[in-house]
DNA sequence: AACTATTGATAACT
DNA sequence: TAGTTATCAATAGTT
């Protein structure tokens, strides 16, 4: 980056090494900070140097939260540490000398993992219970064969769902308003030419002016369009 | 860092937001991993963009790996969630007196019930996938991108469907409505009958036995009730 | 997606 | 460990 371009394997002086380490290690944290405010993104990072120290960031909420996220999305990532954990201890032919501290720690970890996949398995049979009744509500034309709270439940789901949609078009449009902006300069140049041609070409007499409160404007410029558009959009 | 200083704050512009994300993730996992090599870093990276889908880095072995080594490095966090091992666990004040091959057989216990978890969790998971292909199935084969024509229909059709919903809960609500007039008819009819029986009785003695398909009988249990609603209520 | 004018990060040095 | 600066890298705005 400075003062000549640096060769992409690890720095052997390891003063420099060290003193790369706290820079760059300070540069990543700050990227990773930006990004989350540019973009409205949780992230989180974990460093540890080449001694094991460690170095997190977590922006939004807690780096446990991310992991319980991280744990809920991948569950078949649970199933490798489980595998690894597994492997490791067998891999110990004498389970005695595991230090008990660590295998305490790991059980505990194992534990919490497992009361996860429980509650993960509770709400994805009733997630399935749900979209079951669901189906077969609309299959069968609404014989009703739900309960009222399965209807409610039903409902808040749908409701959420009109609202991603809601949200989707929202993006769409925006876009589109975007692209307007975008070719807005064009139109109002292109306007301000024919208008000069017609001038022209009707000489000295007989221009029409356009009327000031005319609901169709020759121009259209961004506040026109706000306007138009009245915010009645939600930009977040 | 070009063409004008960026304000630190979330970037309203859907589209610029969506670029800047892109550029800046890469941007950010690229450091990363020049981080790692250089320094000898062990480097883990998550990023949840504002939708909520998942970029991640672990330089050197894998994120589960990671997140193993943290939880076992911040064992306290773990224990936030304090299950009803760990207190039975911690009832005993050392830890280390436990006899080691239950522990480990209680382990290997947990790990096969835990097995047995995570395929229940990867059947669940498929059965949903099924079921939600079901449901966009039944909506037009809706891509993961959709556009805007596509939204409304689908929007309009989760509409179609809570008005369904609204419709069914309140037939439901009707039903139990009716059910407590039933319940009043046959309350009131049983106190007629009681009344004009005590008024015989004081009279004459002409009492007129109950025809046996009486349509309000003296009596009412809830096998009565349950034939009069014919069980409609999907009630677990 | 590709291009630059700028800003930002940082390697070497102090 | 901290500050300075010459230089390289990232990227914001644009095409």
């Amino acid at each position: 980056m400075a003062r000549g371009k640096v060769q992409m394997k690890k720095i052997e002086n390891p003063v420099h090494r060290q003193v790369t380490f706290c820079k760059r290690r300070a540069g990543l944290l700050k990227k990773a900070k930006e990004l989350s405010v540019l973009c409205d993104a949780e992230i989180g990072v974990l460093i540890y140097s080449s001694h094991g120290k460690l170095f997190e960031l977590a922006t939004k909420g807690t780096m446990q939260g991310l992991i319980e996220r991280y744990m809920k999305m991948k569950p078949a990532r649970v199933a490798q540490a489980e595998t690894a954990m597994e492997t490791q201890l067998c891999h110990n032919k004498n389970p005695m000398c595991i230090c008990e501290i660590n295998f305490f720690g790991s059980l505990l970890l194992f534990n919490h993992v497992f009361m996860e996949a429980k509650k993960e398995i509770n709400l994805l049979k009733q997630e399935i219970e749900i979209l079951q009744k669901g189906l077969r509500y609309m299959f069968g034309g609404g014989a009703g064969t739900m309960s009222l709270d399965e209807l409610q439940v039903l409902e808040k789901h749908l409701e959420i769902w009109i609202y991603h949609i809601r949200s989707a078009k929202m993006d769409i449009l925006l876009q589109e308003i975007q692209l307007l902006r975008n070719s807005e300069g064009i139109l109002t140049a292109a306007n301000k030419f024919l208008q000069d041609k017609i001038e022209e070409n009707s000489g000295v007499t007989n221009v029409i002016p356009m009327a000031s409160d005319s609901p169709y404007p020759l121009t259209t410029t961004s506040d026109d369009i706000n306007s138009i558009l009245g915010n009645n959009f939600g930009l977040n």
